[in-house]
RNA sequence: GCGGGCGUAGCUCAGGGGUAGAGCAUCACCUUGCCAAGGUGAGGGUCGUGAGUUCGAAUCUCAUCGCCCGCUCCA
C-alpha cells in the first residue's frame, strides 16, 4: 500500500512536471481537490474523447451524439430525484468523531419514544387480555397520550426545521432532546450543516429563490429532456442511443486522490433506448462491449474487472461497474445502469409532455426502457497515465522514465530533431516536420545531446523519433525511433507519413 | 469537520537564533556528436502569511492560510 501511494505522488509530480496536470489556482496555494489540464494533458484528454466518440457515434449507425447546457431547469432536478434524495443535514460528534443525519438522529429518537408507547400497549394486552381495545388505551392512557404528544411535538420541530432549512433549529432540537453519540455516549456536538450534492447559483441579475439553478450533477439529464427532439429528427428507431461528453459538478464531501474524485469532472455518457422487457439483453451486451472497448486499449487486462451492484440507486433494475487497478486499488472507472423508464416516466409526469415512442412494429406506445454507460473521463485519463508510467531499470544499469501510452493517444505522434545543430540538418529537420504536421500532432527539438532528447520525449510518451543525420542530407532517409523498444530502423523520408500513420491512428484500437 | 503530515529557488531537499545553500532544471558560450546528468559563467528565494519574544527570527512562541494522507458521505 505505501509502495501504492508513492506511485500516486510519482504520477502526480511526474504529470505536472510535464505538463498535463497542475494545480488550480496555484499561484493563490491552490484550490482544494481541483486541477487544470496542461498543454500536455488537454491533447491527452482530447485524444482520449476522440477514442471515445469515435467508438460509440461514429462506429453505430443508431447512436448520435449531443451536446447539451450544464444549467437546466430547476425541475429537472426534482424529477430526476437529486433535489429529494441529496440534501442531508450532518452533525458530527467531537469525541467520536463520528458523522451522523442529524434527521436520522432524530428520527432514531422518536422511534425510542414510539418503543415506549408499544410498552405500555404490550402491558396492557397482557393485563385485560382479549378484551383490550388499543385504539381505546392509546386514545386515553395518559402516558401513551404524553408520549404521543412528545412525537408529535418533535416532529413538528423537526419538520418546520428541515423545510426552512433552519440548520440551528435542528442542532438546538438535537440538544434540547438530549441525544448523545452511539459510539462515545457524549452530547458534544459540532453545529449542523447541510450537504449539498449539487452546486446552485443564480440566474439572472436578481437573487431569489424562484432563480436558483443547480450546475448539473451528471449530464445524463440533458439527454433525457432531449429524448423526443433527437428521436423525431433523426428519426431513430428504437433500440438507439444518445451519446454526450460534458462536465458535471457534484458537491463530495471528501474529494481527494488526485484528479479521481474532483467536484468539478467530466463524464462520457450514451443512453441507449430500448423496448420494455429488452433492457436486460441489453444491459449484458453493453457491459461485454465497453469493458471490450477498454481492453483495446491495451493497458493490461488483469486492469480491469467488473463489479455488480447488489444495493442499487434508486431508478435502477441492475447496475455494475467497470473497475480499474488504480494506484489507489481497485476503483469504479465506469458504470452501466439498467435506469428503467424511471427518468422519462418522471419527466412525462413533470413536464406534463408525453414522452413515449411509437414502436410500428409492435404497433404500440410506450416509454422506453433506458440502459446507461457512463465513463469518468478524467477517471480515464488518471488509469491511461498511471497505467502507463513505468520508470524502467535499463540493461546498463541507467533508469528512464517512460510513459508507455497507447500510441493513438500520445499528445505528440512523433519528436523530429536534428542530429546536430549546424550543417543544414536543422533545416532539413524543418522540412521533415512539415511534411508531417498536417496528419499528426509534432513536436520538433534541437536542443541537448540526442540521448537527452529521446529521454525527454521518453518522459510524455511520443512514440516515435525521426532523426535527421548527415545521411539525411545525401539520400533523402532518416533514423526512426520507437519510445518502447528504444530500436532504430533507417527510412525514407517518403515513407514516414504512412509507417508512422498506421501506428498512431484509432484504426488499430477498433479492430 | 476531526486526526496526522508538510509549506525554504521551477523540481528534490539541506540548514534549527547572527542576516540563504546544494543537486537537478533554465539561459549564454565552449566541448561532444544516436540513447540523460563534460567545462565556464549567469539569472532566480521578503524561507506560506501575520503577530510576539530578542540587539537580531528561515530558525523559538502563538495564531492563521494552503496542500497532502486517513475517517465520516457517495448515483
Amino acid at each position: 500500500m505505501q509502495q501504492k501511494d508513492d506511485n500516486l505522488k510519482d504520477i502526480i509530480s511526474h504529470a505536472k512536471e510535464y505538463g498535463f496536470v497542475f494545480p488550480s489556482s496555484e499561484i493563490y496555494d491552490g484550490l482544494a481537490a481541483t486541477y487544470d489540464y496542461g498543454q500536455l494533458g488537454a491533447e491527452l484528454k482530447n485524444n482520449i474523447k476522440s477514442y471515445w466518440w469515435k467508438s460509440m457515434v461514429q462506429m453505430h449507425e443508431n447512436i448520435v451524439g449531443i451536446d447539451s447546457a450544464i444549467f437546466m431547469h430547476p425541475s429537472v432536478w426534482k424529477a430526476s430525484g437529486h433535489v429529494d434524495a441529496f440534501n442531508d443535514p450532518l452533525i458530527d460528534n467531537k469525541d467520536s468523531k463520528k458523522r451522523y443525519r442529524a434527521d436520522v438522529l432524530i428520527e432514531e429518537n422518536i422511534e425510542k419514544i414510539r418503543q415506549k408507547i408499544n410498552k405500555d400497549v404490550a402491558k396492557g394486552l397482557k393485563r385485560f387480555g382479549d378484551d383490550f381495545d388499543v385504539e381505546q388505551f392509546k386514545a386515553t392512557n395518559p402516558n401513551v397520550l404524553r408520549n404521543q404528544a412528545k412525537i408529535d411535538s418533535i416532529e413538528d420541530r423537526m419538520r418546520t426545521a428541515l423545510n426552512n432549512e433552519d440548520l440551528e433549529g435542528v442542532y438546538n432540537l438535537i440538544i434540547d432532546l438530549g441525544i448523545a453519540c452511539p459510539v462515545s455516549g457524549t452530547k458534544n456536538w459540532t453545529e449542523v450543516r447541510q450537504f449539498n450534492l449539487m452546486f446552485s447559483t443564480e440566474l439572472g441579475s436578481v437573487s431569489g429563490d424562484a432563480s436558483k439553478i443547480y450546475l448539473r450533477p451528471e449530464t445524463a439529464q440533458g439527454i433525457f429532456v432531449n429524448f423526443l427532439n433527437v428521436q423525431k429528427t433523426g428519426r431513430m428507431k428504437i433500440p438507439f442511443g444518445i451519446a454526450q461528453i460534458g462536465k458535471a459538478f457534484r458537491n463530495e464531501i471528501v474529494a481527494r486522490q488526485f484528479i479521481f474524485r474532483m467536484r468539478e469532472f467530466e463524464q462520457m455518457e450514451m443512453q441507449f433506448f430500448v423496448r420494455p422487457g429488452e433492457e436486460m439483453k441489453w444491459y449484458e451486451y453493453w457491459k461485454e462491449q465497453r469493458m471490450n472497448w477498454h481492453k483495446a486499449l491495451g493497458l493490461g487486462e488483469k486492469n480491469y474487472r467488473l463489479h455488480d451492484h447488489i444495493k442499487l440507486a434508486h431508478y435502477a433494475n441492475a447496475a455494475a461497474d467497470i473497475e480499474f487497478n488504480f494506484p489507489m486499488g481497485f476503483k469504479e472507472l465506469e458504470g452501466i445502469h439498467s435506469r428503467t423508464d424511471f427518468d422519462l416516466k418522471q419527466h412525462q409526469e413533470l413536464s406534463g409532455k408525453k414522452l413515449q415512442y411509437f414502436d410500428t412494429e409492435l404497433n404500440e406506445n410506450y416509454v422506453p426502457y433506458v440502459v446507461e454507460t457512463s465513463v469518468g473521463l478524467d477517471r480515464m485519463f488518471l488509469s491511461v497515465l498511471s497505467s502507463s508510467f513505468k520508470n524502467e531499470l535499463l540493461e546498463d544499469g541507467k533508469t528512464r522514465a517512460v510513459l508507455s501510452l497507447p500510441y493513438a493517444l500520445a499528445p505528440y505522434k512523433v519528436a523530429v530533431m536534428p542530429l546536430l545543430k549546424r550543417d543544414g540538418l536543422p533545416e532539413k529537420a524543418r522540412e521533415v516536420m512539415n511534411l508531417l504536421k498536417f496528419d499528426m500532432n509534432c513536436i520538433y527539438d534541437e536542443k541537448d545531446t540526442a540521448g537527452k532528447r529521446y529521454r525527454r520525449q521518453d518522459a510524455i510518451g511520443t512514440p516515435f523519433c525521426v532523426m535527421i543525420d548527415h545521411q539525411t542530407l545525401e539520400d533523402e532517409t532518416v533514423t526512426i525511433r520507437n519510445r518502447d523498444t528504444m530500436k532504430q530502423d533507417r527510412v525514407s523520408i517518403q515513407e514516414l507519413n504512412t509507417i508512422i500513420g498506421e501506428k498512431v491512428s484509432f484504426n488499430s484500437l477498433f479492430k
